[in-house]
DNA sequence: TATTATTACCTTGTAATCCAAGGTATATGC
DNA sequence: GCATATACCTTGGATTACAAGGTAATAATA
């Protein structure tokens, strides 16, 4: 029942990624329950759909990483690079034009040659 | 190169499909330009995609076919079933509760417990 | 003290689905 | 005659979300 959903989501954990680290650093298990707390629980992604997210970003060099010690607690922060920036911009981007042409199609507008 | 768009374009397929075919009985191809032409370009599903969606959702019981000669032309017509009515207007909340929940993030608001 | 829950990291396997590419066939335009 | 457009279809590859499971430390509970 993965993709089964058919969710609308591909892409949008990344999206969230950059964006939330486009406010300050943060690790991964915060990132998964920041997500869920700001979307008043309407997006919800587990550990195992972000961590993989956060390390093909890092790998890419959207992101850097550094380990820290808290409270006896091992956690991995992650800052965005400038590449990272433009990577958000542009994903923002795609994303404002994507939905707006569904939107468009949704409301019926745009008749081309009405039969 | 395939999900490689990170496109945000998961389940988008179906939901035009039973969006367009709400207004009228289409055909596959006809299905494949009309989308592009509504969005002015910027949704652009091949044959692979929409054919695939087509025999799926006949499948599931959510679209009829019926097959025509028009023109010495052999065309494949679909509408929708009560079944399929319930299923876009469950995709369309989805697609529509999802999308805000995105924005709200993308804008940064809600912004629960700042460090 | 023992036990559970929470924090925090990670990987593996499955399922879904988009997409390019290729294949068939008929009709139309040059 | 030949290329393009129409109209149907399938296959194989790549990506990705997701559940599930695994490790280990701290905090809370009984």
């Amino acid at each position: 029942m993965a993709g089964g959903n058919s969710n609308f989501l591909s892409g949008v954990p990344e999206l969230m990624v950059l964006r939330l680290l486009q406010d300050r650093e943060m690790y991964g298990y915060e990132i998964v329950q920041a997500i869920q707390a700001q979307s008043r629980g309407a997006l919800s992604f587990g550990e195992g759909v972000i961590y993989p997210v956060l390390h093909g970003l890092e790998k890419d060099g959207a992101l850097k990483s550094k380990r820290r010690e808290v409270g006896g607690r091992s956690r991995v922060y992650y800052i965005l690079t400038s590449r990272g920036v433009r990577r958000l911009s542009d994903l923002t981007d795609t994303w404002t034009t994507t939905t707006q042409a569904i939107q468009t199609v949704l409301k019926g507008g745009l008749h081309v040659r009405p039969v």
